[in-house]
DNA sequence: TAGATTGTTAATCGATTAACAATC
DNA sequence: TAGATTGTTAATCGATTAACAATC
Protein backbone atom coordinates (compact mmCIF):
# COMPACT_ATOMS: atom_id res chain seq x y z
CA UNK A 1 0.00 0.00 0.00
CA UNK A 2 0.97 3.49 -1.15
CA UNK A 3 1.14 5.82 2.04
CA UNK A 4 0.13 9.27 -0.70
CA UNK A 5 -2.68 9.05 -3.14
CA UNK A 6 -1.06 9.60 -6.29
CA UNK A 7 -3.02 11.90 -8.55
CA UNK A 8 -3.89 11.33 -11.87
CA UNK A 9 -1.91 13.69 -13.77
CA UNK A 10 1.70 12.04 -12.11
CA UNK A 11 0.14 8.58 -13.48
CA UNK A 12 -0.60 9.88 -17.05
CA UNK A 13 3.15 10.44 -17.32
CA UNK A 14 4.74 7.50 -15.79
CA UNK A 15 4.28 5.26 -19.11
CA UNK A 16 5.44 8.20 -21.41
CA UNK A 17 8.32 8.16 -19.06
CA UNK A 18 9.11 4.25 -19.73
CA UNK A 19 8.63 4.57 -23.08
CA UNK A 20 11.69 7.37 -23.44
CA UNK A 21 13.41 5.08 -21.45
CA UNK A 22 12.51 1.81 -23.47
CA UNK A 23 13.37 3.86 -26.59
CA UNK A 24 16.72 4.92 -25.22
CA UNK A 25 18.03 2.48 -23.87
CA UNK A 26 17.00 -0.05 -27.10
CA UNK A 27 18.00 2.23 -29.62
CA UNK A 28 20.75 4.03 -28.45
CA UNK A 29 22.22 1.72 -25.83
CA UNK A 30 21.90 4.76 -23.04
CA UNK A 31 23.19 4.03 -19.60
CA UNK A 32 22.56 6.82 -17.97
CA UNK A 33 19.49 10.34 -18.20
CA UNK A 34 18.94 13.24 -16.33
CA UNK A 35 15.82 14.79 -15.59
CA UNK A 36 16.36 17.57 -18.12
CA UNK A 37 16.86 14.82 -21.01
CA UNK A 38 14.31 12.80 -20.28
CA UNK A 39 11.99 15.68 -19.65
CA UNK A 40 12.77 17.24 -23.01
CA UNK A 41 11.93 13.74 -24.85
CA UNK A 42 8.82 13.34 -23.14
CA UNK A 43 7.74 16.70 -23.63
CA UNK A 44 7.73 17.76 -19.66
CA UNK A 45 9.41 20.25 -17.20
CA UNK A 46 12.48 18.56 -15.70
CA UNK A 47 11.65 20.08 -12.02
CA UNK A 48 8.11 17.79 -12.64
CA UNK A 49 9.78 14.44 -13.80
CA UNK A 50 11.90 14.59 -10.74
CA UNK A 51 9.33 15.60 -8.97
CA UNK A 52 6.96 12.63 -10.28
CA UNK A 53 9.46 10.04 -9.83
CA UNK A 54 10.27 11.11 -6.41
CA UNK A 55 6.46 10.30 -5.21
CA UNK A 56 7.47 6.49 -5.96
CA UNK A 57 11.45 6.73 -4.28
CA UNK A 58 15.20 7.87 -5.00
CA UNK A 59 15.85 7.04 -7.99
CA UNK A 60 18.44 9.01 -8.96
CA UNK A 61 22.22 10.27 -7.56
CA UNK A 62 23.01 13.78 -7.46
CA UNK A 63 24.97 15.43 -10.27
CA UNK A 64 24.83 11.94 -12.39
CA UNK A 65 21.25 11.20 -13.11
CA UNK A 66 19.00 8.45 -13.26
CA UNK A 67 20.38 5.13 -14.34
CA UNK A 68 17.96 3.75 -17.49
CA UNK A 69 18.22 0.29 -16.26
CA UNK A 70 17.04 0.74 -13.35
CA UNK A 71 14.63 3.30 -13.31
CA UNK A 72 12.87 1.59 -16.32
CA UNK A 73 12.63 -1.77 -13.83
CA UNK A 74 11.13 0.49 -11.06
CA UNK A 75 8.47 2.05 -13.56
CA UNK A 76 7.83 -1.21 -14.78
CA UNK A 77 7.09 -2.54 -11.50
CA UNK A 78 4.95 0.55 -9.95
CA UNK A 79 3.10 0.18 -13.14
CA UNK A 80 2.52 -3.12 -12.68
CA UNK A 81 3.93 -4.21 -15.61
CA UNK A 82 6.49 -6.57 -14.36
CA UNK A 83 3.94 -9.58 -14.24
CA UNK A 84 1.09 -10.66 -17.14
CA UNK A 85 -1.77 -8.16 -17.03
CA UNK A 86 -4.67 -10.38 -18.90
CA UNK A 87 -7.03 -8.30 -21.35
CA UNK A 88 -10.47 -9.51 -22.61
CA UNK A 89 -11.94 -7.37 -25.86
CA UNK A 90 -16.43 -7.32 -26.74
CA UNK A 91 -17.32 -6.02 -29.28
CA UNK A 92 -15.46 -8.13 -32.87
CA UNK A 93 -16.97 -5.37 -35.05
CA UNK A 94 -14.72 -3.20 -37.62
CA UNK A 95 -12.56 -1.80 -35.02
CA UNK A 96 -12.42 -4.74 -32.32
CA UNK A 97 -11.26 -6.31 -34.99
CA UNK A 98 -8.42 -3.98 -35.94
CA UNK A 99 -7.46 -3.77 -32.17
CA UNK A 100 -7.33 -7.46 -31.89
CA UNK A 101 -4.74 -7.04 -34.75
CA UNK A 102 -2.72 -4.47 -33.58
CA UNK A 103 -2.67 -5.61 -30.35
CA UNK A 104 -1.43 -9.20 -30.93
CA UNK A 105 1.06 -8.35 -33.30
CA UNK A 106 2.44 -5.93 -31.14
CA UNK A 107 2.84 -8.47 -27.93
CA UNK A 108 3.97 -11.15 -30.52
CA UNK A 109 6.64 -8.98 -31.34
CA UNK A 110 8.30 -7.13 -28.14
CA UNK A 111 7.36 -10.27 -26.00
CA UNK A 112 8.43 -8.12 -22.59
CA UNK A 113 5.08 -6.28 -23.10
CA UNK A 114 2.95 -8.07 -20.46
CA UNK A 115 -0.37 -6.40 -21.44
CA UNK A 116 -1.64 -9.60 -23.36
CA UNK A 117 -5.07 -9.58 -24.95
CA UNK A 118 -6.23 -13.34 -24.39
CA UNK A 119 -10.32 -13.33 -24.91
CA UNK A 120 -12.55 -11.50 -27.10
CA UNK A 121 -16.33 -11.63 -27.05
CA UNK A 122 -19.11 -10.98 -28.80
CA UNK A 123 -22.73 -11.38 -28.96
CA UNK A 124 -23.81 -12.16 -32.95
CA UNK A 125 -23.96 -15.96 -33.19
CA UNK A 126 -22.43 -16.18 -36.83
CA UNK A 127 -19.15 -15.13 -34.86
CA UNK A 128 -18.95 -17.83 -32.19
CA UNK A 129 -15.81 -19.84 -32.27
CA UNK A 130 -14.64 -17.86 -35.27
CA UNK A 131 -10.80 -16.63 -34.85
CA UNK A 132 -9.21 -13.35 -34.86
CA UNK A 133 -5.62 -13.83 -35.33
CA UNK A 134 -5.16 -17.02 -32.67
CA UNK A 135 -7.87 -15.69 -30.87
CA UNK A 136 -11.22 -17.35 -30.48
CA UNK A 137 -14.92 -15.08 -30.31
CA UNK A 138 -16.58 -16.04 -27.21
CA UNK A 139 -20.31 -16.04 -26.75
CA UNK A 140 -21.04 -12.43 -24.68
CA UNK A 141 -23.29 -14.89 -22.09
CA UNK A 142 -19.41 -15.93 -20.96
CA UNK A 143 -18.09 -12.84 -19.99
CA UNK A 144 -18.49 -13.04 -16.28
CA UNK A 145 -17.67 -16.59 -16.42
CA UNK A 146 -14.21 -16.65 -18.57
CA UNK A 147 -13.29 -13.29 -16.56
CA UNK A 148 -13.05 -14.94 -13.23
CA UNK A 149 -11.40 -18.14 -15.15
CA UNK A 150 -9.06 -16.84 -16.97
CA UNK A 151 -8.48 -13.97 -14.37
CA UNK A 152 -8.85 -10.96 -16.95
CA UNK A 153 -8.45 -7.65 -15.09
CA UNK A 154 -8.96 -5.20 -18.11
CA UNK A 155 -11.94 -5.33 -20.77
CA UNK A 156 -11.58 -2.91 -24.21
CA UNK A 157 -14.81 -2.33 -25.13
CA UNK A 158 -15.54 -1.49 -28.62
CA UNK A 159 -19.70 -2.40 -28.53
CA UNK A 160 -22.33 0.30 -29.87
CA UNK A 161 -22.68 2.99 -27.46
CA UNK A 162 -26.51 1.44 -26.81
CA UNK A 163 -24.74 -1.55 -25.35
CA UNK A 164 -21.86 -0.47 -23.68
CA UNK A 165 -23.21 0.49 -20.06
CA UNK A 166 -24.60 -2.65 -19.96
CA UNK A 167 -21.92 -4.97 -20.81
CA UNK A 168 -19.32 -2.63 -18.24
CA UNK A 169 -22.23 -3.49 -15.60
CA UNK A 170 -22.27 -7.24 -16.31
CA UNK A 171 -17.77 -7.29 -16.55
CA UNK A 172 -17.79 -4.93 -13.33
CA UNK A 173 -20.02 -7.38 -11.21
CA UNK A 174 -17.73 -10.27 -12.62
CA UNK A 175 -14.61 -8.53 -10.53
CA UNK A 176 -13.10 -6.23 -13.86
CA UNK A 177 -11.35 -3.16 -12.16
CA UNK A 178 -10.09 -1.47 -15.44
CA UNK A 179 -12.07 -0.69 -18.51
CA UNK A 180 -10.77 1.01 -22.07
CA UNK A 181 -13.67 2.15 -23.62
CA UNK A 182 -13.89 3.18 -27.27
CA UNK A 183 -17.68 3.87 -27.02
CA UNK A 184 -19.19 7.32 -27.86
CA UNK A 185 -21.40 7.24 -24.67
CA UNK A 186 -20.36 8.46 -20.90
CA UNK A 187 -20.49 5.18 -18.85
CA UNK A 188 -20.61 4.96 -15.21
CA UNK A 189 -18.51 3.13 -12.76
CA UNK A 190 -18.39 2.13 -9.42
CA UNK A 191 -15.92 3.91 -6.45
CA UNK A 192 -12.10 1.70 -7.35
CA UNK A 193 -13.32 0.78 -11.32
CA UNK A 194 -11.48 2.65 -13.29
CA UNK A 195 -11.94 4.05 -16.88
CA UNK A 196 -10.31 5.51 -19.50
CA UNK A 197 -12.02 7.19 -22.71
CA UNK A 198 -10.67 6.77 -26.71
CA UNK A 199 -13.92 8.68 -27.88
CA UNK A 200 -12.78 9.22 -31.32
CA UNK A 201 -15.63 11.93 -32.11
CA UNK A 202 -14.89 13.31 -29.02
CA UNK A 203 -11.37 13.86 -30.17
CA UNK A 204 -12.44 15.04 -33.74
CA UNK A 205 -14.98 17.86 -32.66
CA UNK A 206 -12.39 19.38 -30.13
CA UNK A 207 -9.68 19.82 -33.06
CA UNK A 208 -12.50 21.12 -35.02
CA UNK A 209 -12.82 24.14 -32.77
CA UNK A 210 -9.06 25.29 -33.32
CA UNK A 211 -9.34 25.21 -37.01
CA UNK A 212 -10.33 28.98 -37.34
CA UNK A 213 -8.72 31.00 -35.01
CA UNK B 1 -11.83 36.34 -33.36
CA UNK B 2 -12.03 35.78 -29.78
CA UNK B 3 -11.10 38.15 -27.22
CA UNK B 4 -9.81 35.81 -24.14
CA UNK B 5 -7.98 32.54 -25.10
CA UNK B 6 -9.96 29.51 -23.90
CA UNK B 7 -8.40 26.86 -22.49
CA UNK B 8 -8.21 23.54 -23.54
CA UNK B 9 -9.84 21.96 -20.58
CA UNK B 10 -12.89 24.32 -21.34
CA UNK B 11 -12.89 23.24 -25.30
CA UNK B 12 -12.24 19.37 -24.14
CA UNK B 13 -15.93 19.78 -22.55
CA UNK B 14 -17.81 21.71 -24.83
CA UNK B 15 -18.27 18.23 -27.17
CA UNK B 16 -19.43 16.36 -24.22
CA UNK B 17 -21.72 19.28 -23.55
CA UNK B 18 -23.17 18.95 -27.32
CA UNK B 19 -23.42 15.32 -27.30
CA UNK B 20 -25.79 15.85 -24.06
CA UNK B 21 -27.85 18.16 -25.47
CA UNK B 22 -27.91 16.09 -28.92
CA UNK B 23 -29.26 12.85 -27.30
CA UNK B 24 -31.73 14.81 -24.68
CA UNK B 25 -33.30 16.47 -27.81
CA UNK B 26 -33.37 13.24 -30.28
CA UNK B 27 -34.50 10.58 -27.65
CA UNK B 28 -36.60 13.07 -25.14
CA UNK B 29 -37.56 15.64 -27.30
CA UNK B 30 -36.73 17.78 -24.63
CA UNK B 31 -37.01 21.87 -24.80
CA UNK B 32 -35.02 23.24 -21.71
CA UNK B 33 -32.46 22.19 -19.76
CA UNK B 34 -30.64 23.27 -16.53
CA UNK B 35 -26.66 23.89 -15.86
CA UNK B 36 -27.25 21.21 -12.94
CA UNK B 37 -28.71 18.66 -15.46
CA UNK B 38 -26.61 19.24 -17.91
CA UNK B 39 -23.63 18.47 -15.71
CA UNK B 40 -25.23 15.54 -14.28
CA UNK B 41 -25.41 14.44 -17.77
CA UNK B 42 -21.82 15.17 -18.74
CA UNK B 43 -20.38 14.27 -15.85
CA UNK B 44 -19.63 18.20 -14.83
CA UNK B 45 -20.28 20.26 -11.79
CA UNK B 46 -23.34 22.79 -12.88
CA UNK B 47 -20.93 25.96 -12.10
CA UNK B 48 -18.18 24.59 -14.59
CA UNK B 49 -21.00 24.26 -16.84
CA UNK B 50 -22.11 27.67 -16.71
CA UNK B 51 -18.45 28.93 -16.45
CA UNK B 52 -17.99 27.15 -19.49
CA UNK B 53 -20.35 28.35 -21.71
CA UNK B 54 -20.14 31.94 -20.23
CA UNK B 55 -17.05 32.36 -22.14
CA UNK B 56 -19.08 32.86 -25.01
CA UNK B 57 -22.17 34.37 -24.78
CA UNK B 58 -25.00 34.79 -22.39
CA UNK B 59 -26.89 31.25 -23.73
CA UNK B 60 -29.33 31.12 -20.59
CA UNK B 61 -32.07 32.41 -19.25
CA UNK B 62 -32.21 32.90 -15.22
CA UNK B 63 -34.54 31.07 -13.50
CA UNK B 64 -35.67 29.01 -16.57
CA UNK B 65 -32.17 27.35 -17.98
CA UNK B 66 -31.03 26.47 -21.57
CA UNK B 67 -32.97 26.55 -24.55
CA UNK B 68 -31.52 22.92 -25.80
CA UNK B 69 -32.18 23.62 -29.92
CA UNK B 70 -30.14 26.86 -29.01
CA UNK B 71 -27.20 25.97 -26.89
CA UNK B 72 -26.96 22.69 -29.58
CA UNK B 73 -26.68 25.17 -32.44
CA UNK B 74 -24.12 27.90 -30.97
CA UNK B 75 -22.21 24.89 -29.95
CA UNK B 76 -22.17 23.71 -33.19
CA UNK B 77 -21.06 27.04 -34.02
CA UNK B 78 -18.23 27.49 -31.86
CA UNK B 79 -16.61 23.97 -32.45
CA UNK B 80 -16.77 24.92 -36.22
CA UNK B 81 -19.50 22.39 -36.54
CA UNK B 82 -22.10 24.40 -38.75
CA UNK B 83 -19.65 23.47 -41.90
CA UNK B 84 -17.80 20.28 -43.30
CA UNK B 85 -14.35 19.79 -41.82
CA UNK B 86 -12.87 17.46 -44.44
CA UNK B 87 -10.31 14.70 -42.77
CA UNK B 88 -7.85 12.62 -44.55
CA UNK B 89 -6.53 9.32 -43.36
CA UNK B 90 -2.88 8.50 -43.45
CA UNK B 91 -1.97 4.18 -43.27
CA UNK B 92 -4.40 2.10 -43.84
CA UNK B 93 -3.11 -0.46 -42.05
CA UNK B 94 -5.79 -2.69 -39.51
CA UNK B 95 -6.50 0.56 -37.32
CA UNK B 96 -6.37 2.91 -40.05
CA UNK B 97 -9.34 0.32 -42.50
CA UNK B 98 -11.15 0.02 -39.34
CA UNK B 99 -11.45 3.60 -38.59
CA UNK B 100 -12.25 3.74 -41.90
CA UNK B 101 -15.14 1.32 -42.15
CA UNK B 102 -16.15 3.19 -38.14
CA UNK B 103 -16.25 6.98 -39.73
CA UNK B 104 -17.93 6.52 -43.13
CA UNK B 105 -20.70 4.34 -41.69
CA UNK B 106 -21.07 6.86 -38.47
CA UNK B 107 -21.45 9.69 -41.47
CA UNK B 108 -23.55 8.12 -43.83
CA UNK B 109 -26.10 7.33 -40.82
CA UNK B 110 -25.67 10.60 -39.24
CA UNK B 111 -26.07 13.34 -41.75
CA UNK B 112 -25.40 16.29 -39.67
CA UNK B 113 -22.23 14.94 -38.36
CA UNK B 114 -19.99 17.13 -40.57
CA UNK B 115 -17.13 15.55 -39.54
CA UNK B 116 -15.99 13.81 -43.30
CA UNK B 117 -13.73 11.20 -43.58
CA UNK B 118 -12.79 11.78 -47.64
CA UNK B 119 -9.16 10.82 -48.46
CA UNK B 120 -7.13 7.94 -47.37
CA UNK B 121 -3.51 7.74 -48.28
CA UNK B 122 -0.45 4.77 -47.96
CA UNK B 123 2.79 4.12 -48.76
CA UNK B 124 2.11 0.70 -50.06
CA UNK B 125 1.72 0.50 -53.91
CA UNK B 126 -0.40 -3.06 -53.50
CA UNK B 127 -2.73 -0.88 -51.95
CA UNK B 128 -3.51 2.25 -54.77
CA UNK B 129 -6.52 2.44 -56.05
CA UNK B 130 -7.96 0.37 -53.49
CA UNK B 131 -11.31 1.06 -51.94
CA UNK B 132 -12.25 0.73 -48.28
CA UNK B 133 -16.27 1.46 -48.47
CA UNK B 134 -16.14 4.04 -50.79
CA UNK B 135 -12.88 5.86 -50.19
CA UNK B 136 -9.97 5.28 -52.77
CA UNK B 137 -6.71 4.80 -51.32
CA UNK B 138 -4.16 7.19 -52.84
CA UNK B 139 0.16 6.95 -52.46
CA UNK B 140 1.60 8.79 -50.27
CA UNK B 141 3.36 11.22 -52.49
CA UNK B 142 0.10 12.87 -53.27
CA UNK B 143 -0.40 13.99 -49.85
CA UNK B 144 0.94 17.55 -49.38
CA UNK B 145 -1.34 17.80 -53.55
CA UNK B 146 -4.78 16.40 -52.04
CA UNK B 147 -4.29 18.23 -48.64
CA UNK B 148 -4.63 21.64 -50.90
CA UNK B 149 -7.19 20.65 -53.76
CA UNK B 150 -9.52 18.67 -51.34
CA UNK B 151 -9.10 21.44 -48.49
CA UNK B 152 -8.25 19.04 -46.13
CA UNK B 153 -7.87 20.16 -42.50
CA UNK B 154 -7.31 17.65 -40.19
CA UNK B 155 -5.53 13.98 -40.75
CA UNK B 156 -5.69 11.17 -38.92
CA UNK B 157 -2.03 9.12 -38.36
CA UNK B 158 -2.45 5.50 -38.24
CA UNK B 159 0.98 4.59 -39.67
CA UNK B 160 3.69 2.85 -37.89
CA UNK B 161 5.51 5.13 -34.99
CA UNK B 162 8.69 5.10 -37.08
CA UNK B 163 7.11 7.08 -40.10
CA UNK B 164 4.53 9.01 -37.85
CA UNK B 165 6.89 12.36 -37.61
CA UNK B 166 7.60 12.55 -41.50
CA UNK B 167 4.16 11.87 -42.44
CA UNK B 168 3.20 14.88 -39.69
CA UNK B 169 6.03 17.32 -40.71
CA UNK B 170 4.43 16.39 -45.03
CA UNK B 171 0.87 17.27 -43.74
CA UNK B 172 1.85 20.75 -41.83
CA UNK B 173 3.91 21.92 -44.51
CA UNK B 174 0.93 21.56 -46.95
CA UNK B 175 -1.51 23.58 -44.23
CA UNK B 176 -2.97 20.77 -41.97
CA UNK B 177 -3.94 22.48 -38.53
CA UNK B 178 -4.66 19.53 -37.09
CA UNK B 179 -3.82 15.58 -36.56
CA UNK B 180 -5.58 12.71 -34.23
CA UNK B 181 -2.05 10.85 -33.60
CA UNK B 182 -2.56 6.59 -33.20
CA UNK B 183 0.66 6.11 -33.58
CA UNK B 184 2.90 5.42 -30.36
CA UNK B 185 5.33 8.06 -30.24
CA UNK B 186 5.56 11.84 -29.16
CA UNK B 187 5.26 14.00 -32.48
CA UNK B 188 6.38 17.81 -32.81
CA UNK B 189 4.31 20.09 -33.97
CA UNK B 190 5.40 23.88 -34.43
CA UNK B 191 2.82 26.50 -32.97
CA UNK B 192 -0.39 26.85 -34.20
CA UNK B 193 -1.02 23.50 -35.31
CA UNK B 194 -3.22 21.45 -33.08
CA UNK B 195 -2.56 17.54 -32.27
CA UNK B 196 -4.73 15.05 -30.09
CA UNK B 197 -2.80 12.21 -29.40
CA UNK B 198 -4.86 8.70 -29.05
CA UNK B 199 -1.95 6.17 -27.86
CA UNK B 200 -3.88 3.10 -26.87
CA UNK B 201 -0.94 1.78 -25.17
CA UNK B 202 -0.26 4.66 -23.01
CA UNK B 203 -3.36 4.30 -21.85
CA UNK B 204 -3.34 0.47 -20.97
CA UNK B 205 -0.34 1.36 -19.10
CA UNK B 206 -2.30 3.67 -16.87
CA UNK B 207 -4.91 1.78 -16.58
CA UNK B 208 -2.22 -1.01 -14.89
CA UNK B 209 -1.23 1.10 -12.64
CA UNK B 210 -4.58 1.02 -10.39
CA UNK B 211 -5.10 -2.61 -10.87
CA UNK B 212 -3.20 -3.38 -7.12
CA UNK B 213 -4.73 -0.97 -4.86
C1' DT C 1 -45.19 37.64 -6.81
C1' DA C 2 -42.26 33.54 -5.36
C1' DG C 3 -39.19 30.17 -6.87
C1' DA C 4 -35.66 28.90 -9.82
C1' DT C 5 -31.55 29.42 -12.20
C1' DT C 6 -28.27 32.15 -14.61
C1' DG C 7 -23.75 34.80 -15.01
C1' DT C 8 -20.05 36.26 -12.31
C1' DT C 9 -16.97 37.19 -8.44
C1' DA C 10 -14.33 35.51 -4.66
C1' DA C 11 -12.44 31.48 -2.31
C1' DT C 12 -10.43 27.16 -2.67
C1' DC C 13 -8.00 23.59 -4.39
C1' DG C 14 -4.49 21.26 -6.96
C1' DA C 15 -0.83 21.10 -10.19
C1' DT C 16 3.36 23.10 -12.10
C1' DT C 17 7.49 25.79 -11.82
C1' DA C 18 11.37 28.07 -9.58
C1' DA C 19 14.89 27.88 -6.47
C1' DC C 20 18.36 25.81 -3.81
C1' DA C 21 20.63 22.97 -0.21
C1' DA C 22 22.41 18.42 -0.30
C1' DT C 23 25.52 15.45 -2.37
C1' DC C 24 27.43 12.56 -5.93
C1' DT D 1 37.84 19.66 -5.56
C1' DA D 2 34.50 21.78 -8.95
C1' DG D 3 30.59 20.99 -11.66
C1' DA D 4 26.39 18.78 -12.20
C1' DT D 5 22.07 17.21 -10.87
C1' DT D 6 19.00 15.34 -7.55
C1' DG D 7 15.09 15.69 -4.07
C1' DT D 8 12.31 18.98 -1.87
C1' DT D 9 10.30 23.30 -0.30
C1' DA D 10 8.20 27.58 -1.40
C1' DA D 11 6.06 30.45 -4.96
C1' DT D 12 3.21 30.69 -8.79
C1' DC D 13 -0.13 29.61 -11.84
C1' DG D 14 -4.47 27.87 -13.41
C1' DA D 15 -8.67 25.43 -12.88
C1' DT D 16 -12.67 24.29 -10.09
C1' DT D 17 -16.09 25.25 -6.64
C1' DA D 18 -18.93 28.08 -3.65
C1' DA D 19 -21.74 31.83 -3.11
C1' DC D 20 -24.90 35.22 -4.45
C1' DA D 21 -26.91 39.33 -6.77
C1' DA D 22 -29.49 39.79 -10.88
C1' DT D 23 -33.46 38.51 -13.19
C1' DC D 24 -36.53 35.54 -15.71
Amino acid sequence: MRWHKISDAVVRRLPLYLRVLEEASRDEDKQLMSSQELGDRAGVAPALVRKDLAWFGEFGKQGVGYQVDYLKTELRRILNLDREIRVGLVGVGALGHALVRYHRIRSMRNSSFHINLIALFDNDPAKFGEHVVDLEIWPLELLAEKIKALKLEIIIVTVPAAHAQEVVDLAVAAGIKAILNFAPVKLTVPEGVHLANADLSLELQRLAYYLNE
